[in-house]
DNA sequence: CAGGTTCATCGAACCGGTTCAACATCTCAA
DNA sequence: TTGAGATGTTGAACCGGTTCGATGAACCTG
C-alpha cells in the first residue's frame, strides 16, 4: 500500500512537507501543495489508521456497547444504533460495536487499548455494572438511559415522568376516571429498568391527585402470553374506559385483543402508549402514544459526547442530564368516555 | 497509560523480552516469564491497538457493512447483526459497524486505511456497487446475499429457488390446486433483491410441472397498504385454498385481514410464509414458515472470513457459494383444502 | 548593508508495539 | 579441550504517521 513517503517522493519534498501540506497545519507554498494534493490523489493515497491513531492518540472511532436482550424490541434497538452511526458518520467518527454479554469486560478491553475516542452506552440500567469501569477510563462517556448515580458522564434519557404524567392528564381531560396502567414485566425492573418505576410513579401520583382510579400491572414480554393477560385484565376492570402501556408487547397484542373483544378503540376503550413512531409503523398500531425518539437520543449522545472529544467543551465542564420531553402523538385512539360525548 | 516499557522495566528485562514473554513466540525461561506476567497484571498492562497494528498489520476487526433500509423489517436486520457480533467476538474479532448510504465510499475508506482484516457485506444486491471496491481491496470478503458475479468473494444465503419448491410440493401435498403466491414489492426487485425472482421463479416451475394454479403478486411492504391489497387478493382469487408469503409486511397484516374477513387458517385457507423464526416471534404470526436464518448466515459469513484472514485457507483456494437449505417450521396453519379432509 | 522577521522546508524524534540478527552462556559430544 | 548446538536475552530496526526545532532564503527596516 502507497504511504506518505511514496507521495512525498513523488511530490520531491520531504516526509514532514507532505504531511503539512495534506493536512494544513502549517503554511507551505501553493505550488507545493499542489504537487503533494495531486500525488496523493495519483497514487491513491489513504493514510494508515493505525499509524495515525499512534501518533496522534485519536482514533476517530467511537465505541457503542449495546446488549441484545431477547424480550427487548428489535426495532427500537435498531433505531438507537441508527442514530448512534449516522450522527458519528455526521461528525467524521466510525462506530466499534460490541454486543458482548459481559459489558465491563469488553469495555476495559477497548478502552484500554485505545481502541475508540469515547463511548456510547446503550441499555443503561439503574446500577449498571459498566459505569465504574467508563469512570476509570480516559475516554469520555455518554449513556443513553438514566443510572441512580451520574457523575462522570453525559446522560440522555425520556422524561419517562413527565410521561407518566402527560398520558394521565390526556385522559383526564377528556373526562376518564378509571384507568389501567400495563407496564413492562418485572424482570425488567429487576435488572436495572427504573424508567418502569418512573413512569408508573408519576403516573400514579398525577391520578391520585385528580382523585382518578389506577390499577397498575406488570405485562409479560411474551407474545401470546400477553394477549391472555390482556384479556384477563379487561374483564377483571369493566368498568375502566382508559388503558396507557408502557409494555411494547401489549401494544403489539391489544389490536388482536380488542378485535376478539369486538370492542375497538376509542369507541369502547381509549388507549395510549409508550413506544417509538418506528415501532408503531413497523406494527401499524392505530394507538396514540409518546414518541420515545430512541434515534433522536442517540443522536444526542453521539453530538455531546464528539463535543467532548474534540474539547469543544473541557473536561471539567458540568455533565450534563437532559431528559427528552414526551411528544404525544395523536392517532385518535382516545375520546371521551361512552355516555359523555 | 502505561506501555510494554514500564513492564518491561518493572520486570527487570528488555522491552523485546517482555514481547516475547507475552505473546510466546519464544522459548523464554519460566522464572522472566512468571516476572513479566506478573508486572503486566499490576501495572494493568493492555497493548495499545495502533500501536500494534502498525507492527503486524492486523487490527482484529471485521468491517460490517449494512444499510439500512427504511422498508426493510427490522428484527431481521438486528439478526443479521446479532450473527455477525456474536460469532466475530468468538473468534476474538471486533466489529466496526458502518451503515453510511455511499457505501462503496465507506468501504474503501476503511478498507485502504487499514482499519479492518476483513469486510461482512449485508443486503447484497444482484449488482451491488460495493463489490468492485471489495475485489480491490487487499483484505478478504464475506456476503450475505447472492451478487451475479461472485469471484474473489466467499457468498452465503438462503436457498431461495428451494424454499420456492418446498412451499408449492408442501401445499400439494394436502391436495391444494389454486396458490397465491404474494411477492415483494418491485421496486425491492429493482435496487437489487434478486431473491425475490429465485424463490418466484421456481414456485412457477414446480407449480406449473405439477400441474397447479398459480397466481402471482407483487404486495406493497407498506403497513396499512398491504391490508387492503390482500383483502383484494382473496376477492379476485375466492377459488384459492393455499396462500404463499414471500413479504413480510403482508406475513404481519394477514392476521388482521382474516379475522376482518371471518376467515382463519388452515380452516379457510393454507398459509406458508418466508420469515426468520424471531420475526414470527415478534410479531406471534401464527402461520407455518420457512425459517430464513439471518443469524445463521452471519455466522457463516464470519467464521468464513476469519478462516480467510487467518490464512486457515489459502487465498488461492477457490471461493464458497453456499446455499442454506430452507427448514419448513411448522405451525399449523396448513391443511387439505375445504371439502378434502 | 548589517540585523531582524517571516516564510517554506527539512531532518530527526516520537508514538508503542513486533521481530530479526547477534550474542552470551551452558550443555554435550568428539 | 575444543567446537557445535541449543537456549535465553538483548539492542536495533521497522511499521507509517505527526510534530518540534533548526535552517536557509527572501524580505524589511534603519
Amino acid at each position: 500500500m502507497v504511504n506518505i513517503g511514496d507521495v512525498a517522493r513523488a511530490a520531491g519534498v520531504a516526509r514532514s512537507t507532505a504531511s503539512y501540506a495534506l493536512s494544513g497545519k502549517r503554511a507551505i507554498s501553493d505550488e507545493v501543495r499542489d504537487r503533494v494534493h495531486r500525488a496523493a490523489r495519483e497514487l491513491g493515497y489513504t493514510p494508515n489508521a493505525g499509524a495515525r491513531a499512534l501518533a496522534t492518540s485519536q482514533t476517530r472511532v467511537i465505541g457503542l456497547l449495546a446488549q441484545f436482550l431477547p424480550d427487548e424490541f428489535a426495532p427500537a434497538m435498531l433505531q438507537y444504533i441508527q442514530g448512534v452511526t449516522d450522527s458519528a458518520r455526521d461528525a467524521g467518527y466510525d462506530i466499534l460495536l460490541s454486543s458482548d454479554p459481559d459489558g465491563p469486560g469488553a469495555l476495559g478491553r477497548i478502552t484500554d487499548s485505545r481502541m475508540v475516542d469515547g463511548i456510547v452506552l446503550l441499555n443503561v440500567a439503574a446500577d449498571d455494572d459498566r459505569l465504574p469501569v467508563l469512570r476509570a477510563a480516559p475516554q469520555p462517556g455518554a449513556l443513553v438511559g438514566l443510572p441512580r448515580d451520574c457523575t462522570g458522564v453525559d446522560v440522555f434519557d425520556l422524561d419517562f415522568e413527565e410521561s407518566g404524567r402527560v398520558m394521565v392528564e390526556h385522559l383526564h381531560a377528556l373526562g376518564h376516571r378509571e384507568l389501567i396502567l400495563v407496564s413492562q414485566p418485572e424482570h425488567v425492573i429487576e435488572r436495572g429498568g427504573a424508567y418502569v418505576w418512573r413512569l408508573q410513579d408519576a403516573a400514579v401520583e398525577a391520578a391520585a391527585s385528580r382523585g382518578l382510579t389506577l390499577h397498575t400491572v406488570h405485562g409479560s414480554s411474551e407474545q401470546p402470553r400477553i394477549g391472555r393477560e390482556l384479556h384477563a385484565l379487561l374483564d377483571a376492570h369493566p368498568e375502566a374506559t382508559g388503558l396507557l402501556l408502557n409494555n411494547e408487547a401489549a401494544a403489539a397484542a391489544l389490536p388482536t385483543v380488542l378485535h376478539e373483544r369486538h370492542r375497538s378503540a376509542p369507541a369502547d376503550l381509549s388507549v395510549v402508549g409508550r413506544y417509538s413512531d418506528e415501532f408503531a409503523r413497523t406494527f401499524s398500531l392505530p394507538f396514540s402514544s409518546i414518541e420515545s425518539a430512541p434515534d433522536r437520543l442517540g443522536r444526542m449522545a453521539v453530538r455531546q459526547l464528539v463535543r467532548r472529544i474534540e474539547k469543544q467543551v473541557s473536561a471539567e465542564a458540568p455533565h450534563v442530564v437532559r431528559f427528552v420531553s414526551p411528544e404525544l402523538v395523536d392517532r385518535g385512539s382516545t375520546a371521551p368516555p361512552l355516555g359523555q360525548q
